[in-house]
DNA sequence: TGAAACTCTGCAATCGTTTGCAAAGCCGGT
DNA sequence: ACCGGCTTTGCAAACGATTGCAGAGTTTCA
């Protein structure tokens, strides 16, 4: 049923060569018969067979992308600029969801080997050994993740964090607690990388923590974090800053009046919360664009000088309302 | 550097037809030999090639999914269900985002046929008459969308909304607006659906919009509503929704002291606002395991009787706190 | 002991493409 | 008229699997 590169043959009178060269090798086939194959070919709907033509290029023209966590709303913006990048190259888009899972992510990948040309790894949570034993197994390029030499794209988050607290410092806040996600994530390790900058402030940082980096682990860090007495809170990621928020609403903790909250990530809710949130941005959409970039890149050039192998996107501070002076300690 | 079946076939002594065959029809070679192979198979690290078992099978072990936004906090969820039911049924997945572009949706799915058994369309943005274009380039299976004949699993909105109004009703409000979604959207016409029941308790209902299906859309909306003097709004959806308590927060309208607001889809947000929104949940994950389990179906079973072409899924009201009693209008 | 009936395995064709190689046609130069 | 070179096309062999058919053993039964 299906129209196969045999049909638009037998259909222009020339031989199968001919067609796909058409297609693949315009300049090698005279100009008049292409013309006409290409005719034909749109008119009986034909359309390449990739699985076909990857069996023999060893291409697929395709790419995979693993997340930990559709759910997490930091996911599908990425995935976002992965999808529309990926199609403006001609490329399809497997996807995975490995639920934070890094063995189930080391079998997707896999699974995935065979039949896509590359795989972008968001946030992978596979520790160091793990990542050894995959690496080989197909071209990959990680998001949010540093792994050895391997290409990746990556987020200042330390430099987020340092306009964060620049930006406390600057309204006068002397002690912010910095509440942490989990232990084991790189993430949280980048952006307590960007902490330690603060002694320059004569700023005093309590660390708390670790929490769950969502909504629910907000209250309970809220409570941790009004007890220690800080003017401000910088949350690991917007799930939880607004988690605190919520919990410092209930407790008749105003927020800003009483009490300055950062988040990261920017997520579209961040803006909607009320105080809409102060927060980090990063640039997700344009990260999964990147990895995309950087995959092809590293696929169609020789293999051997693939220019960057890394590419660093700046985090913006995004200052909305609920960050102000702090309060006098009557 | 691939290892392929024929390695495995040298490597064991065996012909490539009983490697292949030890796979996929285990009862028809020897048992010893079948553990001797699978060991070495396994030995050398040997995955079939998909694509070349798809050339020759017919079937690719892929399937579809194209969504109308992935930054649509709904759709990720479904997507979750997908995923997950797909990789139990050992198929995987192919996504794709039409950025709420029926056009881009139906080059999407052709461009799709060749490498997936099916496709799941989520929330498809396609007119009827651009649907009949497609029917029959390959499997299909709609989410939230009801075409003809054709597969579907539908979430009952019209029930959710029929609750909704029971839940008001029974709170004593007589007079609420109802914020359409976009005219031409499939899920409006269904929500409005439920909506004629409301004459039962003989409560008024105020149609106003169409409105931006999203957070942007809520302020403007609000306004209308405020003007219209309503007890309670409906939104389309909880992005909605939380636009309009934000607006009303800020008009310093008591939500739900002045004014209570029922949202729809019950994204992961509605339960983390100011107050947590009541809303008709969906059950999107399900839904989406339920679009796999139909497709599955549909391409397994011979063909003839399919069994249930139709799923329906329950919506359930969540009553939180954006909703109560109308104050006296004194 | 021989034939029939099974069980198990291998040969080779096939799926829809791409691509190296060679054939065919055309050109101009001698 | 012939030869060399160029352009355009076709033939056929891959790619990595599956599968109908037939052959080689083995068992069963008369």
């Amino acid at each position: 049923m299906p129209v196969t590169i045999q049909d638009v043959a037998r259909e222009a009178g020339v031989s199968v060569s001919t067609v796909s060269r058409a297609f693949t090798l315009p300049e090698m086939v005279r100009d008049e018969t292409r013309q006409y194959v290409l005719q034909t070919a749109e008119r009986l709907g034909y359309r390449p067979n990739r699985a076909a033509r990857g069996l023999i290029t060893g291409k697929t023209g395709n790419l995979g992308v693993i997340v930990p966590d559709l759910s997490n709303p930091f996911f599908p913006t990425v995935l976002k600029g992965v999808q529309s990048r990926a199609r403006e190259a001609d490329y399809a888009v497997f996807l995975a969801d490995c639920d934070e899972n890094a063995a189930e992510e080391i079998a997707l990948v896999q699974a995935m080997a065979k039949q896509v040309d590359g795989v972008i790894l968001c946030s992978s949570r596979m520790s160091a050994s793990q990542l050894e034993r995959i690496v080989g197994t197909t071209s990959l390029v990680f998001i949010n993740r540093q792994a050895r030499d391997q290409p990746a794209v990556l987020m200042d988050a330390a430099g987020g964090m340092r306009q964060a607290i620049d930006h406390l410092a600057a309204l006068g806040h002397r002690r912010v607690a910095y509440l942490n996600g989990p232990r084991a994530s790189w993430s949280n390790r980048e952006r307590r990388r960007g902490l330690r900058r603060a002694a320059r402030h004569g700023m005093e940082i309590v660390e708390l923590g670790p929490f769950a980096p969502r909504f629910e682990g907000g209250p309970h860090a809220a409570d941790l974090a009004i007890a220690e007495d800080v003017t401000a809170i910088i949350a690991y990621n917007d799930l939880m800053a607004l988690g605190v928020m919520s919990r410092l609403a209930d407790r008749g903790v105003a927020v800003p009046g009483r009490m300055s909250v950062v988040g990261f990530d920017d997520i579209p809710m961040a803006g909607m919360a009320t105080p809409p949130l102060t927060t980090v941005a990063m640039q997700n959409e344009r990260a999964g664009r990147a990895a995309v970039d950087l995959l092809v890149n590293l696929l169609t050039v020789s293999g051997a000088d693939a220019g960057d192998l890394r590419r660093e996107l700046e985090c913006q501070l995004i200052v909305r309302a609920s960050t102000a002076v702090p309060a006098d300690h009557d």
